[in-house]
DNA sequence: GAAAATATTGTACTTGATACAAATTTATGG
DNA sequence: CCATAAATTTGTATCAAGTACAATATTTTC
């Protein structure tokens, strides 16, 4: 049944992996729009049916491993010290991506242009946006577990759109600021200015609610 | 040349409006994805070209009136009172289209209707998280040039990302109420208590700026 | 090695979208 | 009022993403 380590199953991540490597490299070169799946098959000696059978919208070739950050986020707020404020945990969260620059913290010129790939795909951008509102809905359930609320409620919604949001403009910022050629560290502190004066602002909106 | 009143002038408005109103028509009955364009344009009498002449994307005979709303944004900012932050602006406005009922402050039951038939629709949401993005970068830039900064800089983006979110959980939120089939003025008042915190908290984050 | 399970492929089809030429309708100038 | 210019509408052809489903090949299991 299971059968971890199997022939099948190894030839099947291979197969993944090289048809994701070769849209990757497609897409990164000539943009997202002007590369087709059947152009992908074809390059990745497959069939157009089995891209989309490990892929099944043609943006999943592109992002593959957004799973791991919204564990990421989980993982935190389930682990946080008892009696911590999920916010401040987040915000702890955040100090520490930024400081050994990992996901939603990284300024490289590899990010950069991952970025610019997808700003100049409206079908990429639209996904990242799909991405996004799922992050936020992801944190709210995860938010309203922690203060043991059944369902989200308003307060979590709030708590994790203006989180998400905070991220997203930092991000930007740090992209930016990494693209002027600032030095080094520069980034990394405009992205985390953003974060803070965010963090207290949501700080001030959530005050009396559990989350804060 | 121009000929503001002449038949042609007439006879496309009347085409244009005919097949938008189709279009909403079948939309709201049967769902956007379950509705071709095809069928639209059978179901107005037109060919299929023509539909895509008046509205390039299928999305578009949906939304068809989202100049507006940012034509308001826009007029509130620049017709505050000299020395007003554009903040507090901005709070007024909102305070103002909640008593009104006026756009992004209106619960009723074909408003929910109508964005029910947004989320059942993948390409529907797509296209509305666009315009949310279209939005904040519209109003960053409208900030922006109300502080007599040239480009939208990290603070305006950051405002008006913070505003435009708040909006549409309070927006959501509002909703929800309605659909629970709460007293009158509960959606209302839902609405307008998370816009209050969420401007008290955005009055925070800018502290210091020129925007708050 | 045969049978069962699972991957892969091929074919056909639907739908949104674009390009471009042909045909129709409205406007305009003498 | 007619010829012609301008703009609108239509038809045809084409492309790409995505789905359905049957046919084929490969691996696993017994």
């Amino acid at each position: 049944m299971s059968n971890q380590g199997g022939l099948r199953e190894r030839k099947k991540e291979a197969t993944r992996q090289a048809i994701s490597d070769v849209a990757t490299g497609l897409f990164l070169e000539r943009g997202f729009d002007n590369v087709s799946v059947a152009e992908i098959a074809e390059s990745a000696e497959v069939s157009r049916m089995t891209v989309f059978n490990y892929f099944p919208r043609k943006e999943d070739l592109f992002f593959d491993r957004e799973e791991e950050s919204r564990q990421m986020l989980r993982a935190a707020i389930a682990e946080r010290p008892a009696g911590e404020a999920p916010i401040a945990t987040l915000r702890k969260l955040v100090q520490g991506l930024a400081d050994r620059a990992q996901p939603f913290a990284k300024f490289t010129d590899a990010t950069a242009k991952f970025w610019r790939t997808v700003a100049d795909s409206p079908a990429l951008s639209a996904r990242a946006r799909e991405m996004r509102d799922e992050l936020i809905d992801d944190l709210a359930t995860v938010l309203a577990g922690a203060v043991r609320r059944p369902l989200a409620d308003a307060d979590a919604r709030l708590a994790a759109s203006m989180v998400v949001t905070a991220l997203t403009v930092a991000y930007a910022e740090g992209l930016r600021e990494h693209k002027a050629r600032k030095p080094a560290a520069s980034a990394r502190e405009a992205f985390l200015q953003i974060m803070e004066r965010s963090f207290s602002g949501v700080a001030t909106m959530l005050k009396g609610t559990p989350y804060a």
